[in-house]
DNA sequence: AATGAATGAGCATTCATTCAT
DNA sequence: GATGAATGAATGCTCATTCAT
């Protein structure tokens, strides 16, 4: 029977998430960590095998949904361009963009400061590129399936550049309001309000 | 003696400039920035202090302009909301606004890399925390500036919470910019237009 | 309580020999020597005050009557060397060094492997020196006991220098066997023949 | 001009030669190297990227040439086994041999301290098998060369285990001479003895 | 008795900083 | 002024040893 086991390894765990969070994966010192674990330096390696396990335990399984949530988008446009091509004026993709987002915001309410920690502060990981490759998504999102629509309207503002700038900025946005607040829920609401902000006028002007 | 003084502390700073926008504060290496600069290691100590104070150089001179620049968006809209208050279908601000506008677009232009080192590079100074700064002074201007003019106008679409949300994209996305592009006069144009982006569908919603 | 005291501290015993003979006394882990027993860490220090006191319950014994042989030997080289002086044609000792090899050979048969660890993977122990020990011994055997047979006779095939590296040689031999062979039997065997190889070219010289 | 940069590397090694010597690579500390050349930690670093590099510059050179030593054997012997079934009387190798030894000599006259790091205190290196090879290579020098004339003459005396067993504590014995004597003339001599006393018996029982 | 969690000193390595020349 | 050698504190990690249960 190991006495307090799992409390010890869950202290471990959120005294980890705070110094990566605060100071990223390469700032974050496993000195710091354990000490403000209150366990010793050695007794860290006990229940991690050492600092990048430590850090995938806090970031793996969230970074999993997360790449299954692109490949799901991903599909999503491939098939929906092709769709696009024969009637570009149906509009019967809005129910699966509202599953999308109704996804995204779950993963963003849940998990929010793993998914700060995976974008901001995973440099000198492998999950340093997962930042660039959202923003990518986005613009491919963007530049596949609503310029098509504006173009056909006339409508120039988005040029191809503004498309990635746009892109970026959303999801650095997101990291802001990550980085911001503290409660799932708050942070649920204000992604989704800046997603409206952000898509509506995409919408509107179309 | 092949360099004077002057010219040796531009290269060290060239030098730094380009190490700490590409690796951060804390990633580049005083080794690295000296051996890049063509100086030796200890003569970077005679002319910076230290890591901070080469830092600092750098970044001082046009952090100084961008806070006073703030201060002065911030007395600006202090007055202005007073003014409001009297008289809430005054326009006369708009010129301040294109004032506003024209300063800021002239530090971008002249000022971007170190302004984007500021932001986004500067993890472990005494300014990491400018974005946020930067952020919540433009969350202070959309909520005392446009927010009445919109709830007068009975348009709740803009709430507290989401001009937080806003301002964070909209520095964002200047980051960005500064981040993609590498000449100061595309940048300013690139800036001027993500300005009109944003701010033009607040003015048209207005 | 599923063993009884004698028997656990029999398996850590077991399991630390062949850890100790596979990786030395310093690449041998407790942890590793623990596991492999299945016993828990703490509990080997139950049973061995520390690392060092494990090595030496397997050592010490046959250590002794490995030194206590080592004086046989020189005391029996001693009387030897007076009784030459009187008689040097007297051949009596051809049966002490019968005797002699009969006790080499039943610890070689006996305790092969602790031998083989003594000798070979004592390394950070007070026991790393105990192979060069061994072969001084031979060598003054040999020096005082069949140098002044052979320098009578005229050969002078072995110098004083030779006689070391000709013991060293025989020590080491019987190293190789220990660490090649498993059975006691068999070991025994080879080593008797390793004697005749090496001390029959002698007696055949004499 | 660096200064005394020369003086201090060669300090490094030989520091580093004495603690690798007694301890072997796993076992000896950087720190321990540092402060017994007396010199900073930080310091060996600069003129070694770290101890794998250390280890490599006191023994590489010396293991070239014992690579290309071995190498020319190989090559002899199978030229000599060729011969040999034409005309096993052929003696012409003796010129060969002779060679080969002096060779050999030279080496261990030369480098007989790094020859013995690399032989016996080279564990956890890329080098860690060089005695084994060593060894085979000298197995197959007895298999191929000496024990069909043996057979041959009706001597059975060395069986294959035996081979084995012969070179092993051959190999063995050189390496105990290295670490016994201090003067590389010494021990050429020694380990010039010592080939005789085991090759010469060979050849006289042929 | 037994467990295995906890400790802390030690190791290789890096890097900002200092200093003799 | 300039050089680059030297320093030492910090980092990730391991392992013999201790100790609460």
């Amino acid at each position: 029977m190991p006495y307090l086991k799992e409390e010890v390894k869950e202290k471990i765990l959120a005294s980890a998430i705070v110094k990566f969070k605060e100071q990223g994966y390469a700032g974050a010192s496993m000195r710091q960590i354990a000490s403000s674990a209150g366990v010793s330096l050695g007794n860290v390696y006990r229940y991690f095998e050492n600092k990048d396990a430590l850090f995938n335990a806090i970031v793996e399984p969230v970074y999993k949904s997360y790449i299954a949530f692109i490949h799901d988008i991903d599909n999503l446009i491939a098939d929906d361009v092709n769709t696009l091509k024969e009637d570009p004026s149906d509009t019967s993709n809005i129910a699966e963009i509202n599953e999308i987002k109704d996804k995204l915001l779950e993963i963003c309410e849940e998990h929010y400061t793993e998914l700060l920690i995976i974008l901001d502060k995973s440099a000198g990981t492998k999950y340093e590129d997962a930042k660039q490759a959202l923003i990518m998504l986005l613009d491919k999102i963007l530049t596949k399936k609503f310029l098509p629509f504006m173009k056909q309207e006339g409508l120039s503002t988005l040029s191809d550049d503004v498309t990635y700038i746009f892109s970026a900025s959303f999801i650095e946005s997101i990291c802001i309001i990550f980085r911001k607040y503290e409660a799932g829920s708050q942070i649920r609401l204000l992604v989704e309000r800046f997603i409206s902000l952000f898509f509506n006028d995409l919408e509107k002007r179309i």
